[in-house]
DNA sequence: CAGAACAAGGAACGATCGTTCTCTTATCCC
DNA sequence: GGGATAAGAGAACGATCGTTCCTTGTTCTG
């Protein structure tokens, strides 16, 4: 006879007090990495005590993989949304503008640094390992397609392997989060600007050819 | 059990034993991460007691340092004698050699999963992110100076900002080193061969533009 | 051959770790 | 409004951490 199992507080209640939990282990984490922050910074960071915590996530591992997932699928989606929309010029536009997004992410919360602790966690985490490796085959997927397409119009060598050519362009990104863990998203670094430069539009690129 | 206490010892006998930490380290390191491999694991893997390696290692964070380091300039080297040396073909020929060097350097040491963990690290220990930023800035450095004879030679294009090309160019090595850590060096990834046909040497470039 | 010098061994330390458990407090339904 | 129950607090737990320190055994020096 258990007609209603009804919560005692409402759903918002619980996934806001959840947030607030992740948000205050993101702030450690990224302060001092996930292995040199201890649950007790959390609990002081989030201001909540152990028990309350407890409830909420398993393990100080759950916490981990449930913040890794987050950053992992904030930067999937920030790349497959200009991925799919093209924007109608050449490959360097597209990937400058790919690249001009994530800095701004960076500026906002971080994303290269956190970017480097998952890829370092997702070593000893299968779990995050099998995650991080079908969203790189992904976006190399979806990269391939616009790889072919300035194949067609010239613009990229038509003879080369189209997944390998993706497979070259991708390693950009992850390198560009380190470049920006590293120094900053203020540095004057002019990344976006030289793979404008360096693939430019089909029909700029036959101008310059004439 | 093994033979016991040796005294008074040359400087050899020294610089092996220190050796034979550190390699016990980096195999713990390997296996669990700098921060998740106790000093009593690295004990063990060594085959020493903890009073013998703290004769070599003042603390846990001593021989982290050593050993990211070691791999830091491992790197370094690789990247720099083949900077230095061109090979007189193109900018893909040069790129994808460094590439295969590396490819080969992981499947000996597993280089890239030792230099997530080295990126990791250098997020929280300055030291180390000093060390890691004049490294990166020195390769930028050399890169520049051959992307410059590069544009020189008409295979890249002449108006853009060549220290801006480097850095782009540079993201890659990271980015591959990510890209092995996590797929392995036998991956079938067909990455150099991209570099060398989305750069070809210069005359085939001429050529091909018939 | 005595004993100084020193590498290596290994027990032991206090601190801190992630987690559990008990108890209190707040909220809901009837 | 009272009983049931869930949320949260916080003390406490055993385990394990990095490190220290005293001992042991060996080879060198004089």
């Amino acid at each position: 006879m258990y007609a209603h199992a009804v919560p005692k507080v409402s759903q918002a209640y619980l996934d806001a007090r959840r947030q607030q939990i992740l948000d205050a282990a993101r702030r450690c984490f990224m302060r001092n990495g996930f292995h040199e922050t201890s649950m007790q910074d959390v609990f002081a960071e989030s201001g909540l005590s152990s028990g309350a915590v407890y409830r909420y996530f398993s393990s100080k591992d759950d916490m981990i993989v449930a913040i890794a997932e987050e950053n992992m699928s904030d930067v999937m989606a920030l790349v497959h949304s200009l991925a799919a929309d093209p924007h109608g010029e050449g490959l360097g536009e597209a990937l400058a503008s790919v690249l001009d997004v994530i800095r701004e992410k960076h500026a906002r919360d971080d994303v290269g640094a956190m970017a480097v602790l998952v890829w370092s966690e997702q070593l000893r985490n299968p779990k995050l390992k099998r995650r991080f490796e079908s969203a790189l085959r992904e976006m190399r997927t979806d990269l391939a397609e616009i790889v072919r397409g300035h194949q067609d119009d010239g613009s990229l060598p038509a003879g080369a392997n189209a997944e390998a050519l993706a497979a070259l362009l991708m390693t950009i990104i992850p390198g560009f989060l380190l470049h920006l863990a590293l120094f900053g998203a203020d540095s004057d670094d002019g990344i976006p600007a030289a793979a404008r430069a360096l693939w430019p539009a089909a029909s700029v690129a036959r101008a310059s050819e004439s």
